[in-house]
DNA sequence: AAATCGGGGCT
DNA sequence: AGCCCAGATTT
């Protein structure tokens, strides 16, 4: 009897994997009609936008970013830019939305390494995990819009769509639980990942909020575990 | 594993 | 008033 046969090589059954594909699925066809017209994705922005963008948006509403994109990219236009500019000046652009201190210097550190690399961050994990201010989600990122892999961006909003349609993560830490990395990956395996990424985070702001959702309307609830369960009390 | 950064929006 | 928001880093 062949010993892989009892070894785990995936942490996703065949079932989890089917229901993946179709939770895929009905997010591409949700996102054609709901989808969120944010700047960074529009056609013209360039890696550097879409990367720096990354940055922005943590801890803070896609909204609030929006707001003062236009502003921020016509005043750093480049990771030269930024790296050139007065610590002082990329602060300055950064108080309205919070975090400012902390985000100045993680841009200016990607800022720091771009300049020194063409513009070009690793293609590995395992070395995008040296670069400062990159996590395991701007890792996804950079990979994902530079280099193109299908690559998950994995944050608390993609988790909680996962969860509840299939089931709740085992560990407390999003980056170290096996079975949703896995799960996550599988999503947006396919030709279009980057409208899957999208579609998915749109539908966890919009519908699958985490106070009050939208399970009525919601055109995963008849497969969706979280709203399979609310029918029962 | 838990605290921290942080202003703004929503309840 | 309190909670939450496209995380990463430090303790």
């Amino acid at each position: 009897m062949p010993r892989a046969r009892f070894s785990k090589s995936s942490e996703l059954t065949r079932s989890e994997k089917l229901r993946i594909s179709h939770l895929r699925s009905r997010l591409l066809n949700w996102f054609v009609e709901n989808g969120r017209d944010l700047p960074w994705r529009s056609p013209g922005a360039s890696d550097y936008e879409k990367i720096c963008v990354e940055v922005l948006l943590q801890r803070t509403r896609a909204e609030t970013v929006a707001g003062m994109y236009r502003n921020f990219f016509a005043q750093f236009p480049s990771w030269n830019a930024i790296a050139l500019a007065p610590v002082g000046e990329l602060e300055g652009v950064l108080k309205p939305i919070g975090l400012w201190k902390r985000r100045a210097r993680s841009i200016r550190a990607l800022a720091s390494y771009a300049a020194e690399h063409d513009g070009q961050f690793p293609s590995e994990p395992s070395e995008l995990a040296q670069v400062p201010a990159v996590g395991q989600y701007v890792a996804n990122a950079i990979l994902l819009f530079q280099h193109g892999q299908p690559r998950p961006l994995v944050d608390i909003n993609m988790a909680r769509v996962i969860e509840r349609y299939l089931r709740p993560r085992k560990l407390a830490d999003i980056r170290h639980d096996p079975w949703l990395q896995e799960a996550a990956h599988w999503l947006v395996r396919c030709d279009e990942p980057v409208q899957v990424n999208w579609a998915t985070l749109d539908f966890a702001a919009l519908s699958c909020r985490t106070r009050n959702p939208l399970c009525q309307d919601c055109c995963l609830k008849k497969k969706c575990n979280f709203a399979c369960n609310l029918h029962l009390e």
